[in-house]
DNA sequence: ACTTTGACTTCGG
DNA sequence: TCCGAAGCCAAAG
C-alpha cells in the first residue's frame, strides 16, 4: 500500500498539487487519506510540499505549513488566500480548466478573482 | 491480537 | 468562514 501510495505522490508534476484524499483514490484507496498523511509524515525523498489538504489547504502545522507555501509557490503554485489554487493545479480531481460552456450539470463554479 | 496514531474529509451549526 | 463531531483505514508499538 505504502508503495501504491508513495507512486502516486511520484506521479504528481512539478507545479502541480493533490489532496490526501485524491492521492489516496488514485493509489486505489478511497477514503484512505489518513494513510497517505502517515506515509508522508514518515516516508523521505517524497515532493510532500506536493499534497495538501481538501480544498487546497495547509494540513501542516507549525513551520513546515509555511515552508511547504514557499516550496510550492516556488514551483509555480499560486494560492487563493491561505489555499492553493485547486482549480489550476488539482492533478488528480480538477485538471480542467475553464472551458466555455463546459458546465456538467448547473454547478456554477466562481470564477471571479477571490484572492 | 489490541490499542494508538495521524500532515484527513465531510457535514451541520 | 470557523468549529466540533463522526467516519474513515492501515501501519506502529
Amino acid at each position: 500500500m505504502r508503495k501504491r501510495i508513495v507512486s502516486a505522490i511520484l506521479r504528481i508534476p512539478r507545479g502541480k498539487v493533490s489532496s490526501y484524499g485524491g492521492v489516496a483514490r488514485a493509489a486505489g484507496f478511497p477514503g484512505g487519506a489518513r494513510q497517505v498523511a502517515q506515509v508522508l509524515h514518515r516516508a523521505q525523498g517524497l515532493p510532500w510540499q506536493r499534497v495538501v489538504g481538501a480544498g487546497g489547504a495547509i494540513k501542516i502545522p507549525g513551520e513546515g505549513g509555511l515552508e511547504q507555501r514557499f516550496l510550492l509557490q516556488a514551483e509555480g503554485v499560486t494560492f487563493r488566500g491561505r489555499r492553493v489554487d485547486m482549480q489550476q493545479h488539482d492533478f488528480f480531481d480538477r485538471p480542467v480548466r475553464k472551458r466555455a460552456g463546459a458546465r456538467k450539470s448547473g454547478s456554477k463554479q466562481r470564477r471571479g478573482s477571490q484572492i
